[in-house]
DNA sequence: GCACAGTTGTAATCTCTTTGTCATCAAATG
DNA sequence: CATTTGATGACAAAGAGATTACAACTGTGC
């Protein structure tokens, strides 16, 4: 699950992203409109969460490029206070949803769910896959009866794989949603980490469930 | 299954009718402290769901009215945002759960879900974890044998994650639900604080049941 | 009003884990 | 074989959390 947070004021951004990042999920921040439409042009997001008032391109600007050049991505505003004429002129835009400032984390992750369960991707409970188990709100992993104590970059990684269950997923794709947009051809995070990841979850295990796709990538089956 | 729900504003209030009486519940609604005196006075109730902050009556004053003629009926106060301080109050008024406004209905339901399970009928509700208790009523913490003297903040802290049991709590939302404290992201009251609450709870015993989850959160398990 | 004890948040420091990089080794490919 | 691709292990910097110290504040008893 990977959103942008569009926010020009520094406090409210960070404020944002580690909120999110604590829940989960991953996290690409822009400070303005201009930015954002880069950020777009690299990356596929689950969600937007765009500020109105920008100095250089607010949040309507935004919105409207996004919509005209087809984007589908849900996107919640951030408006300073509530006013009728900003309403309208957001549904008419194509915002999905509002949020008036100050709010409290909690009303924006009320928000996000409620516009993910609309979508159809709320997430299920637990991920599993023959004998591994992962429990995204617990932030549990278990093979068979044995628990496993995964570090923050590994879950994500296991997460992302059990979310696409059989599908091969490329180091390029991998890096796109669990690293930042930086890092691209010259690094081997990925297979560091799937190494680590295969340490904890497959090594000690006689059935083996991450297979590399030689020249593709990696997948879980 | 009957329900009162004491609010005074007529929007709330209707919001709140509405949605329990789909969820198949009777509910009946007053619209202050007096009003619902009144339908105590005639009716046995499951659940009440009191507002604080009302003009006549207000919430506190309803809750002690309502404690001090030894009823027992389980509540859920509607706080404003505002008001953690008051919680304190609460808890020493002996409400059950907290829900701050606005809130999402879901979340609601959550809490009258858990508030169910947990009373079975009318029991005095203590949250428990192994050999921790903490009685939310009468602001007691004992681990086993042993009376634990707790701080409002500890205990508050404690308490949430308890009410949590399991979950991963993420420092945003508890430093939004302890300490009101939103859009501020560079201070380390939640580490010293669950620090102090180790210091109390945990220290002292072999079985830890505060845990850090890196880059999450805390949880108890 | 004053001294004292208890509570709390901030901030500085300490400690340990995590994580990306790089060098090297092994295996597949052709 | 030679070459490409992936696996593995070591390492150091960054990061996250733990812990301690301290000062502001609160309330209580005298």
């Amino acid at each position: 699950m990977k959103f942008l947070v569009v926010e020009d004021d520094l406090k409210t951004r960070d404020f944002l992203t580690k909120g999110l990042v604590e829940q989960g999920y991953f996290v690409d921040a822009a400070a303005n409109g201009a930015d954002a439409m880069g950020f777009l042009a690299l990356n596929k997001y689950d969600l937007i969460i765009l500020d109105v008032m920008m100095p250089v391109r607010d949040g309507w600007w935004t919105l409207s490029e996004l919509r005209r050049n087809k984007c589908e991505t849900p996107v919640i505003m951030l408006t300073a206070r509530e006013s009728v004429e900003s309403r309208v002129q957001g549904l008419t835009l194509g915002a999905d949803d509002y949020l008036v400032k100050p709010f409290a984390f909690s009303e924006l992750m009320a928000r996000i769910k409620a516009i993910m369960r609309r979508s159809g991707q709320i997430k299920p409970e637990v991920l599993q896959i023959e004998d591994l188990e992962l429990d995204p709100r617990r932030h549990e992993v278990k093979r068979g009866a044995d628990k496993i104590e995964l570090t923050a970059k590994e879950f994500l990684l296991l997460e992302l794989l059990l979310r696409h269950n059989g599908e091969v997923l490329s180091r390029t794709f991998i890096s796109e949603q669990v690293w930042d947009v930086r890092f691209d051809t010259d690094s081997n995070v990925v297979d560091v980490n799937i190494r680590r990841l295969r340490a904890k979850v497959d090594d000690p295990y006689p059935r083996k469930l991450i297979h590399t796709i030689r020249g593709r990538g990696y997948a879980v089956r």
